[in-house]
DNA sequence: AAATATACCTTGACAGGCGAAGTATATTGT
DNA sequence: ACAATATACTTCGCCTGTCAAGGTATATTT
């Protein structure tokens, strides 16, 4: 998995809403686009997901509903909510402000490089 | 506080480890540091600010002693040791990597922003 | 018939953050 | 003189998110 769960930890809720926010989609096809985004340097847990899942319908910023009986195994689809949509914005701002945060706490000039 | 801990969990030791690099210090002036670096937005919480202190010195990366006897409290003073400086800059670069692989899978295109 | 890919779900352990409480000294305010 | 505040560190126990491990079920490939 390469990168450092802790990392990601605070975003995972971002990412799965960012998902959402294209189409409706379900959490195997959710997964390998993160997959194949990060050219395989990453992928939620599936536990870690699908707990994701809960959080996030429970706080009603996504709704699910079963796929039509297709080809393979059954799906359960996600949809972001308008309130989810809310959410989501605010938390690509949260992070915004943290990765400027971070950055200035971090940074000792070590590495000589503006990106 | 205004910034989530999640999103800053999996930094807490690169930020501790980043202010010694500078000097040796102790919590308290680190985490005013931190406190005035931000603009009062973030300062560890003490529980967590110690709690990282012991978990950096039994894995090698800093050592204490206790400071000369001064005029307000008793202070420990923290050190980072060799390993602790090349523990940094694994970390700087995990960070860097994290930090590109989360803008990919959070950007719709919503934000019409390179930064 | 077995292996693999698709797809979802749950339980229990673990680690880090942190509220809360405690200890101790020096300075500042009234 | 006494209280409040600032400095400074420590520990306990709870909470939350991650995840290893196990389970279920179907379709395709070998």
């Amino acid at each position: 998995m390469i990168i450092a769960s802790d990392l990601i930890r605070g975003n995972t809720d971002t990412i799965i809403l960012a998902s959402l926010m294209m189409k409706d989609s379900y959490g195997y096809e959710i997964n390998k686009n993160i997959s194949t985004k990060t050219d395989g340097k990453y992928e939620f847990k599936e536990a870690t997901l699908y707990t994701a899942f809960k959080r996030l319908e429970e706080a009603g910023f996504i709704t699910s509903y079963w796929g039509e009986q297709n080809v393979t195994a059954r799906r359960r689809y996600y949809s972001i909510t308008q309130r989810g949509k809310e959410e989501y914005l605010k938390l690509l701002n949260d992070w915004k402000n943290a990765k400027n945060m971070i950055e200035k706490l971090i940074d000792t000039g070590v590495m000589e490089n503006g990106q």
